[in-house]
DNA sequence: CCCAGTATCCGAAACGTTTTCGGAATCGCT
DNA sequence: AGCGATTCCGAAAACGTTTCGGATACTGGG
């Protein structure tokens, strides 16, 4: 059996409250006794028993995290990992454990988030892939239970986000097209439910108009964020527009299946049109042509996703919204045009 | 403040013990009082505290991963993260949860995986991506915590292991190419230290020799499983034996790297030599040319790792040791030489 | 020599469950 | 009516820790 506060007593010659308080530093312990007792604990090879000490402490020093999109399908394009990735290790820094939600199993179905949260005892929970219309995102929103949600920024008590800065990122891919000599530019979006698909429309449109260009409600499509939709709506947009030069994908596995769907129809990028992605997964710098793209942070937005969270739950002041920067990578899926 | 099994006693009448009868589902309470008690309990948003309970019945339905390779090299290939999803799923529908060591950070280095494990309560553990050098391979192994080796077949009492049949893999990878005309083989293998590169390895020189040709050392160099070593022992191998027709690289990456060292030296893929990968990542069907490689059930190995793990947690009995098949999947870095 | 103050330690309660043991009530049968 | 079996429920212990409120012994000043 593992060793318990209470075998250190036996062996050291105290009681086992004073064993408790030496090893968690308490100063009304002789320095003599503390070390005896130090020394007897590692002989032993004792560790705390977290439960124990969770069901009085009230704090279980894990993380939750809720990602609805972490499926076969996410494989590809793997921006959840990155995060992840981030998450972890400044989570690891931090002294937390992150536990892993998987939302797609049924059991889910019947338990609400929030319920989950509770029994498991998180301290916090950061949640990413969520659709704006999930029943779920309201009720884990208004539980007292504290959130950082990614790519969602919702004033609420509690809670906290983190995302790039989409407006000003498809901006500047726009206004990159219209400066190598676009004026004709699509758009694949994501899906309405998403918070950065109407964020980045919203910058495609902002930057059209600035530059004395007319957006067209006709000149975007929806990918819902899949190769598959990029592949269909390419072909889609350039059958119906053969006047469209240039095509903004807000992913860039849509972008890759559009670069695909053209090539199904004859077209080649970028000489016929030019794409232009969004994330820089790691893909785009290795298909053909490679991909010109809007970089996101996904280490970073994982990494300050935890941090905030921590923040929170340790009391400390935290802007709740953190919107990190989109920078443009040039690859050769643009090509300037002449008019 | 949440509300707990007493709580739901006094609003039913009825004593805590009972509640907890009633819940757990025993049969010695009448349908009536269950009834009541289960309608309260929603009524109460309750949920059962799991510290508490874990705390009484050692068991916290949670399992441990630890990945040594998770950090932001690992994005690209991302195999952990397939692996990952599939060891979530399963865990999920077992009604297990997952959370994550991070044993990149400095704590790690002053705490051993044990108690690391002892710690949170895990009921057991995964481990990837762990060298075989690593000094706290033997102590998780010789420890009680139930363990399954990612690639690391071990034979200890508690411990299983999942992994693909690396030498059949590499064996049908070899014959491929032999098949196709090849007879200067060459090997960018990974490390000594990786389980997997040892089988690899004898896959190679298996086929070799059953197809009479002959093994030599000369031929194969270590890239230990990164783009850039696959770059620089391309160039290498090439340079110093100008013979050489094809190589088998022991993971995709080292393959792309490769490619593009080739690429570097004015040879081109598959034209001048043939390239052949292991592993199948999301990257090798989409760089130029596409590439030919083992594919590797990743998804499945962390379905059946979870799968195996908890069959031993829950006292059934496992077959500790899972080989699971590697395909061919032909695509355009190999071609067929005429001699 | 006494008292306040300090350093060091201990007992007991508390956290929210599960589980064991036993008691009371009811039932069926003779 | 008597008796064993069955059904339902409660009391209490246990899990390993933290923390509160003292208790003891020692110190030094008066």
């Amino acid at each position: 059996m593992t060793p318990t506060i209470k075998d250190i007593a036996k062996a050291a010659g105290v009681s086992f409250t004073t064993v408790s308080r030496a090893l968690n530093g308490y100063n009304d312990v002789n320095e003599e006794t503390r070390k005896k007792i130090v020394r007897i604990a590692n002989e032993l090879g004792y560790s705390p028993n977290i439960a124990a000490r969770s069901l009085i402490s009230k704090k279980t020093k894990t993380l939750g995290l809720l990602l609805s999109g972490i499926t076969r399908s996410s494989i590809k394009d793997n921006i959840a990992f990155e995060i992840l990735c981030g998450m972890n290790d400044r989570a690891g820094e931090l002294d937390y454990d992150l536990v892993l939600f998987n939302t797609t199993s049924q059991k889910q179905k019947m338990k609400s988030y929030k319920s989950l949260c509770m029994e498991r005892g998180v301290d916090g929970v950061i949640i990413m892939g969520i659709r704006l219309d999930d029943p779920y995102l309201q009720e884990i929103v208004q539980s007292s239970i504290p959130c950082v949600l990614i790519d969602i920024p919702i004033n609420e008590k509690n809670v906290g986000s983190v995302s790039t800065d989409n407006v000003s990122g498809s901006y500047t891919a726009i206004e990159h097209l219209i400066r190598k000599g676009h004026k004709n530019i699509g758009m694949i979006n994501g899906h309405a439910q998403a918070y950065v698909s109407v964020k980045r429309l919203e910058g495609y449109r902002l930057a059209l108009e600035e530059n004395n260009l007319v957006f067209r409600e006709e000149y975007v499509a929806d990918g819902s964020f899949a190769e598959s939709g990029g592949f269909e709506n390419a072909i889609k947009l350039l059958s119906k527009h053969p006047e469209i030069t240039a095509i903004f994908c807000a992913s860039d596995l849509m972008a890759i299946g559009a670069m695909q769907g053209l090539k199904s129809m004859g077209k080649t990028v970028p000489d016929d049109v030019s794409i232009i992605g969004f994330d820089n997964i790691g893909l785009s710098s290795y298909c053909t042509p490679s991909l010109t793209t809007m970089n996101q942070n996904k280490y970073d937005m994982g990494y300050r996703s935890a941090q905030m969270l921590i923040d929170m739950l340790e009391g400390r002041h935290v802007h709740p919204h953190i919107s990190l920067h989109a920078e443009l990578v040039e690859r050769n899926s643009v090509r300037p045009i002449s008019n």
